[in-house]
DNA sequence: CAACGGCCGTTAAATATTCAACACGCGTTC
DNA sequence: GAACGCGTGTTGAATATTTAACGGCCGTTG
């Protein structure tokens, strides 16, 4: 179908590196007082070459954002075609376990005032999720669907900042588990 | 005096991840089953660009003892042209140090049975400063210099390959103080 | 035996990265 | 004000690495 052209492994390997150091560094200190000397520095990259993949540290920040999204959104499209399962709202322990296994980045996100895109992206994606679960069953709401769609992703993303910036106490089993009842409770999907 | 012509940071980084990831796999797996294809794949790195730094695995593992070897001769070297301490035989802590932020690379030489040439190049390197060092004082010695020295530096050595082989049970302060009562007790130096 | 898969060591051309140098702005210091 | 240090963003030429291919060797499998 698509040209399935590989991108260079050089590519990889120093976006790789700078997106690292970066989120390194934004977990240190104060996202205003990173340079890009910092940035290359602890990559092990030319200044340079800082400059051929993003224009300055906002879009570099926005792409970090982006790509996790990204990430998260193909993760539940992969499961929407799956046969068994259904997204992340009557499964959602592989999102959890997306957190978990990038916690540097998310608790980086969290953690930090400047954080404003990440947390627009990351209801925005939540949302759609749970807007398109709910308007497949075929219940006639009495709180309009795009509403609760709003309140129920706030409320998801309260509970998984809680549960990072608390280093992650419990099993991504255990809140999988406590946000599908949470779900199932609020008639988000017809049970 | 010498050209000082830095050598270009590519060449540094990947020499450094080809190194870091066949340390790796020597302290994982025989030497014989290591391929240059598990080399490369783990450093990140093309194929092609590890026969660009190394002949063939031989080769590589040659250049790291090398690597540490030299590393150690230009610790003690330094150190021998400070007006106030005197090379290794003095006062160890720092060689006890290198080998201790090493410690990777040692356990894996002192673990394999690969390392002959390991074994050789270090107890080389013991020996030369012992003799330096034993030269130096005026004492007519009933035993032979070289002797004495061979004598030591295998000592010396086995104590090593116990510390690291033990994981380092005791500080590098407390090993160089060891080390330095037991050479002075050998007279490797007049008191 | 033939076919195959895996690893080796090497090559030419394409490409990403480095290096050294710009010009610029901005705050500090003398 | 001038000189300076420091960070930015950009350039062109030099260079290291990648990619995709080659032929060869060896052990396994049919």
């Amino acid at each position: 179908m698509e040209s399935v052209v590989k991108t260079d492994r050089r590519i990889l390997r120093t976006k790789q590196s700078i997106t690292k150091s970066f989120l390194e560094l934004f977990s240190e200190k104060d996202f205003e007082h990173i340079t890009i000397n910092e940035i290359a520095d602890r990559a092990n990259v030319n200044r340079g070459t800082v400059y051929l993949h993003y224009s300055d540290k906002y879009d570099l920040l926005d792409k970090c954002i982006e790509e996790h999204i990204n990430e998260l959104i193909s993760l539940c499209k992969k499961r929407e075609h799956d046969t068994v399962s259904h997204g992340m709202v009557q499964e959602p322990k592989p999102v959890f376990d997306y957190f978990r296994d990038h916690f540097p980045f998310f608790s980086a996100m969290f953690s930090n005032q400047r954080a404003f895109l990440f947390r627009d992206q990351l209801l925005k994606f939540i949302t759609v999720n749970l807007m398109v679960k709910m308007e497949r069953s075929d219940n006639t709401p009495i709180i309009d669907n795009e509403i609760k769609a709003q309140f129920m992703a706030s409320a998801f993303i309260g509970i998984v900042e809680w549960w990072i910036r608390h280093h992650m106490p419990q099993s991504t089993q255990f809140m999988a588990d406590q946000v599908r009842n949470l779900f199932e409770n609020n008639q988000v999907y017809p049970r």
